[in-house]
DNA sequence: TGTAGCGTGCTACATTTGTAGCGCTTGCTT
DNA sequence: AAGCAAGCGCTACAAATGTAGCACGCTACA
């Protein structure tokens, strides 16, 4: 569980998922408050004890990257803050998602109304 | 910013959003694992220390609530997820929550409809 | 009126986190 | 080849976190 691990290295997970495989230093860009490289080299290789995250070595360098699936993290990170925002309502938690309409063209919600449909049609079979 | 909390004192604090004001001794009894009371009690102090939480006397002794509105709180923790795991497209965030749809009535269905609908007369005005 | 039982706060302590420094290697560059 | 820079891992250490134990006060009820 992500929310299993203390702040930094949480961070550093979150900037993995978001940016994808990335080296120390382009990590250490990517971190709120500038750290040393070796500081965050521990992290990481605490973080590869841990099990969430894997390294591989490239031309550039080691590069880490997430060892759990991107599809697995969301789903479990969504449903953490569903159960604990708002009271395991699925549709509340979109709804909310929706009053953040700023960032959604009307492409987007047409898309959405789509995905409702499918929903739909999932749910009578 | 809740991410930037120790992982038991996050659960704490997850815990007070999800079943709203409680005593040390319910908290005791949401917790993963058990936890004495002066532990726990140790935990609200440094959340209280940190504004996390806020605390009022009552017949039932302290009750310890979130001093951050749910509001505030909800949405945070909504758009930290998008950013992180769906590359800040609010959009795809709610598919992916259309997804765990055995959770989601056809009324509920209906009700997010409606929404989208809304969302689209905000935008164009 | 003793005494058993909560809820509380304090303090202390082990463990985990967060970070820097050092010394090694590798690959240029001159 | 000598020197330099970049990337690496190790170790050490300060700070924060996680937890238990103790002593106190307030019920309640035998």
């Amino acid at each position: 569980m992500l929310s299993s691990l203390p702040p930094r290295e949480r961070e550093i997970v979150d900037i993995l998922y978001e940016r994808g495989a990335s080296t120390v230093t382009e990590i250490g860009e990517a971190l709120s408050d500038a750290l040393s490289g070796s500081a965050i080299r521990a992290m990481l290789k605490r973080l590869e004890a841990k099990g969430f995250v894997a390294r591989e070595a490239s031309e550039r360098g080691f590069v880490y990257a997430p060892s759990v699936s991107d599809k697995t993290a969301r789903k479990s990170a969504l449903s953490q803050v569903v159960r604990v925002f708002f009271n395991g309502s699925a549709t509340s938690a979109a709804a909310a998602l929706l009053g953040m309409q700023d960032e959604m063209t009307g492409a987007e919600l047409d898309e959405l109304e789509k995905l409702i449909e499918q929903a739909r049609e999932g749910r009578s079979q």
